[in-house]
DNA sequence: CCGGCTATTGTCCTTTGGTGCAGTACGGGA
DNA sequence: TCCCGTACTGCACCAAAGGACAATAGCCGG
């Protein structure tokens, strides 16, 4: 497990600022990572490791909004706060509706900072774990069979074995023994349970 | 049913500023209404209407900002678009977590102002929707028996009669009566949709 | 070619769920 | 005081779900 303390990253040109904010950091007893460039922050190894993300908007290379949306398009992002000395509001607001976690300015208040960083890394840690659960149910769902799928969304509607067994075009039977391995592969034992979970997993409407 | 068109209420205390959105909100077809401070506009009915609020930030009495505040603390509160001349960073990005459907600059150009308003439309169509079919499963769920929701919280766990029954202390056919009892209040005819129904209105967790 | 997985179905039996019919008990409102 | 809703329960019956044991058939990879 990657469970580890969160890491800090930050991303910025300006290598004073970069100097002054590590020292927050480290009074703040944040462990952090440094990086000068968004093309450098994204050559590290695919990261999966749990913090967030301090990035100024302009930069040489890719700007802030353009990492966030590569990160965004990756998979896992990391919650972004955004840090700049000349940040306008379109900006802000398009760096907020793209999920940024804040957008704050240059130069910022140490608690300011500190608030939007464990804002960041809470929710990080949310969605880490709600990704986590998702991938665990997915791959329960993708024990299944095409067959069995197939009876499962009959039965989260709350159909009875004949029924589902007229609309696939097969045996009560069949139906019992599809749904018997179902309930074994998903590790439910009741229908409510398995509505729940293929609710969470977010299969069917 | 109050399905007409939606209104654009705007708040502003700017006359000529007004006269100009009007005009733009008559050629985009639009239904709308002035106002030209919050008070004003917290003083009109209820007002079950849908449609949006554009608001400027700075107005004689309550600022913008705190007119959504109290929007959102009366329960149902329309998307609003800011739409301002002197913003800052700070400030667009607290009334966006706030919840602000969009933070624009005067002067707005047509298709930004635009573009906005049919996404604070449709969003408001959504959560006005989504919170008519809440009332109404709400309603549903009040019709139950204080007996009766205890019960239905072990179904939803997917527990079997003679469990409930021993966890509540009453005899099995007891359990089956209340059963019956809130499949016929709650108009379903299966455990999965009760499950559903129950997760939807956010009874249970 | 064989073992394993998937899909299919059957019979038999047990456990659950659901319903009809009936009766007791309590408390509040007409 | 009587009626109604709520809560509770028993008996019997039928329907549905689920498990046990078993078998057939097609497909795929070793």
């Amino acid at each position: 497990m990657n469970s580890g303390k969160p890491t800090v990253f930050v991303v910025d040109d300006d290598a004073s600022f970069l100097t002054a904010i590590t020292r927050l950091l480290r009074a703040g007893n944040y462990s952090y990572q440094t990086f000068t460039s968004a093309t450098e922050f994204l050559k590290t190894p695919p990261m999966d490791e749990p913090g967030c993300i301090i990035v100024d908007l302009h930069m040489p290379g890719p700007s802030g909004l353009e990492l966030q949306d590569t990160l965004e398009k990756g998979g896992n992002p990391l919650p972004i706060i955004f840090l700049t000395g000349h940040g306008d509001i379109p900006t802000s607001v398009h760096a907020l509706k793209q999920g940024a976690e804040d957008f704050l300015t240059k130069p910022v208040k140490r608690a300011t900072l500190f608030a939007a960083i464990e804002r960041a890394l809470a929710r990080d840690a949310r969605e880490r774990e709600q990704r986590s659960r998702r991938r665990e149910l997915r791959a329960r769902f993708g024990a299944l069979t095409p067959r069995e799928r197939e009876v499962l969304s009959h039965v989260v509607r709350g159909q009875l074995n004949k029924q589902i067994a007229g609309d696939l075009d097969a045996s009560e039977r069949t139906i019992k023994a599809h749904r018997a391995n179902i309930m074994a592969k998903l590790q439910v034992r009741s229908v409510a349970e398995l509505v729940r979970l293929s609710q969470e997993a977010g299969i069917n409407g």
